[in-house]
DNA sequence: AACTGGACCAACCGCGACACT
DNA sequence: AAGTGTCGCGGTTGGTCCAGT
């Protein structure tokens, strides 16, 4: 199991009971996050420091929303995935009190469904050409009308190439936008970066490997 | 009432990157 | 510069719940 491996005999695993969070919350309320790896022996728990920090920040933080999403968080989940791809910490950085494992399942089970429901491939964001009528083949912008929801195109960026700096740009000029929540009538453009030019952080995430052979698809989004 | 399949969600796993020595 | 430890992320799995039959 490599780095990660553990000792069953030693371990607990699967659900967490109450005691544990409880060891867990007090630890980390008197002594603060980080070390993870220290802290399961100081707080005097058989989890390893990964176990721990997971528990932790999907479910025991204290500023965890929970419960339904908003359909204004919805509509910025899609958006945001449009624009950031697979990057889940990145989108549920930009939703207060959603964690990146929530994002995560709820993209999975709910909002990907939706997309593909209405004709929209959740890959990229495009409308499935096969189930284009004839008479609105040549205008996919208005495809989706059906749904009530109009479309709109944007550069389609690839994936793992955005780097934080733009992210935090584009999506602060959405937040900027008093109008941008709850309609959302959001305007995405995001200029990208060639692939020559250097990270502005240096951030290793954002030197993934890259999808360039997308060629700069029209992307469309939701209003 | 019992069974079944799908949906949901918490948790685990593997990998990549950074920090430190 | 190379090796090692730690952390964080995204993908996947497995258990539970619930609606439909």
């Amino acid at each position: 199991m490599g780095r990660h491996g553990r000792n069953k005999q030693d371990r607990n695993q699967g659900a967490w009971s109450k005691q544990e969070d409880q060891k867990l919350t007090d630890y980390i309320r008197k002594h603060g996050e980080g070390c993870w790896r220290s802290l399961p022996q100081a707080a005097g728990l058989l989890r390893c420091g990964k176990s721990c920090r997971l528990r932790w920040i999907n479910y025991l933080r204290p500023d965890l929303k929970r419960g339904n999403f908003a359909e204004d968080e919805e509509d910025l989940i899609i958006k945001l995935h449009a624009l950031l791809g697979n990057r889940w910490s990145l989108i549920a950085g930009r939703l207060p009190g959603r964690t990146d494992n929530e994002v995560k399942n709820y993209w999975n089970s709910h909002l990907r469904r939706k997309l593909i429901k209405m004709g929209i491939d959740p890959n990229n964001h495009r409308l499935r050409q096969n189930l284009l009528r004839p008479h609105n083949a040549q205008n996919p912008a208005s495809a989706s009308s059906s749904s009530g929801l109009k479309t709109q195109a944007i550069q389609q960026p690839t994936k793992s190439h955005v780097d934080k700096e733009q992210v935090s740009d584009a999506v602060s000029c959405l937040e900027d936008d008093p109008c941008a929540l709850p309609d959302l009538n959001l305007d995405l453009t995001v200029s990208f970066h060639s692939p020559s030019t250097p990270d502005v952080e240096g951030n290793p995430k954002d030197s993934r490997p890259q999808l360039d052979t997308a060629p700069s698809p029209t992307l469309l989004l939701f209003q």
